[in-house]
DNA sequence: GTGCCTGCGTGACTTTGTCACCGACATGGC
DNA sequence: GCCATGTCGGTGACAAAGTCACGCAGGCAC
């Protein structure tokens, strides 16, 4: 059961609960829990079974796939206002879960068991339609990573990783090669090389687990191709 | 409006329409419309909106992805019994198409108007779960294409596919290198390397377009990795 | 026959992935 | 302060994969 905090805060950020009736916002508030995770913790293995559907209140989740030879590539992220789709997937037919999850940040999030997920598809259609939305835009973005490690250059979505971060404000970014390795699904040493002739062309500086990110034209003109 | 005959052909092939009630039933099949295509036909590009979704009767068609330089991967395939998930993910938040989608063989297919899917999917359990599997089903294959990309040689990836044809019992393909590569996402030079390399290790036989599997044992042991 | 298209082979070069090893820095214990 | 340990990053050598350019052979139209 929810408090009246929280619940708040869930409509807040979940907006299909607003137009919801009174019958299931009751029942969905009553059959939910409050949960917080600290940063890197991990959230499902591969193979498990989904124990419970995670909405997200806040922080950021990273779902990945872990190659035998330990190489990553992360799949999506998930942030505050979503679920994470796999596990719903999952909950809907009873598969295990094709992938790894971790908590990248601290993590507050509300949790409902499968067994709830299921029945209110068939009931609810705001909570359909939710479920259903998560998966499609899903979808479409996993297909877009398909098509960035089928296509694109490594300095290229090294690049785009940057842009993005200039287009939030931000002009340094905290992180590690091996963690935008991971992210790629490439590996420390390619992510190293391509680093250091950035910082030779001028777009970048680097320190210990930190770069700064110094030429904004080249970095957004590199990263659309 | 369909055919009795085509009716009972749909039903066979899709389950989920035998346990629908009868008003739906009578809706649906006055809804849907019967449709025949030749192999190697564009159903749908990228960017676009999709005017049908359609459920497979018979026959293949093939979802890809384009880059701008000219090289393909196959997202998934589509067969009897299937339904194009990409259509249905684009159909409920209208989106427009990410990828491209062609018949590989002569389809027979049922369709019907976005409209219809939407409205059905409020108010028909049985076509919710048939449309929610598909989007869940797809969302894993497509998964496991990322991991293949990102993590597979592409010799293990090749013979993967030869296995995939001793399994259903083909011991020869008509194909050529160009359509391999286009399959895995890579290019017809890599692909010709590496069958030109099978040869010598007596894998398969080549001719011009074909190409006979000749040693069962090698292909699978390599297929897992 | 000639011309043309498609399928395939090939060499040279670039990019990416892998392996092995090494040095620089950070932290905590003493 | 010094030392041990672990993380982060650099590097060289090689293998796998992608790109570019070209050439050749089979099949088809004329």
């Amino acid at each position: 059961m929810l408090t009246r905090q929280h619940q708040d805060e869930f409509e807040r950020l979940f907006p299909f609960m607003a137009s919801a009736g009174d019958d299931f916002t009751q029942d969905f508030y009553a059959a939910c829990r409050y949960v917080e995770l600290p940063a890197d913790v991990s959230i499902c293995d591969e193979g498990q079974q989904c124990a419970q559907l995670a909405m997200l209140l806040d922080g950021v989740g990273r779902v990945y796939k872990l190659s035998p030879g330990g190489r990553e590539v992360t799949l999506y992220r998930i942030e505050a206002g979503e679920a994470c789709v796999l596990t719903a997937s999952c909950i809907m037919n009873g598969d295990s879960f094709p992938a790894m999850a971790v908590t990248e940040t601290p993590v507050r999030a509300i949790v409902v068991s499968p067994h709830k997920v299921r029945s209110w598809i068939c009931a609810e259609t705001q909570w359909q339609q939710f479920i259903f939305g998560l998966l499609s835009h899903r979808l479409a973005s996993i297909i877009s990573v398909v098509e960035e490690v089928a296509f694109k250059r490594i300095d290229v979505r090294l690049a785009e990783i940057f842009a993005r971060c200039l287009a939030r404000g931000e002009t340094s970014l905290q992180v590690t090669h091996a963690e935008l390795a991971a992210d790629l699904g490439s590996s420390r040493e390619v992510v190293s090389r391509i680093l250091k002739d950035f910082v030779q062309r001028g777009l970048i500086e680097t320190g210990r687990g930190s770069i700064l990110l110094a030429d904004r034209q080249a970095i957004e003109q590199l990263s659309r191709q």
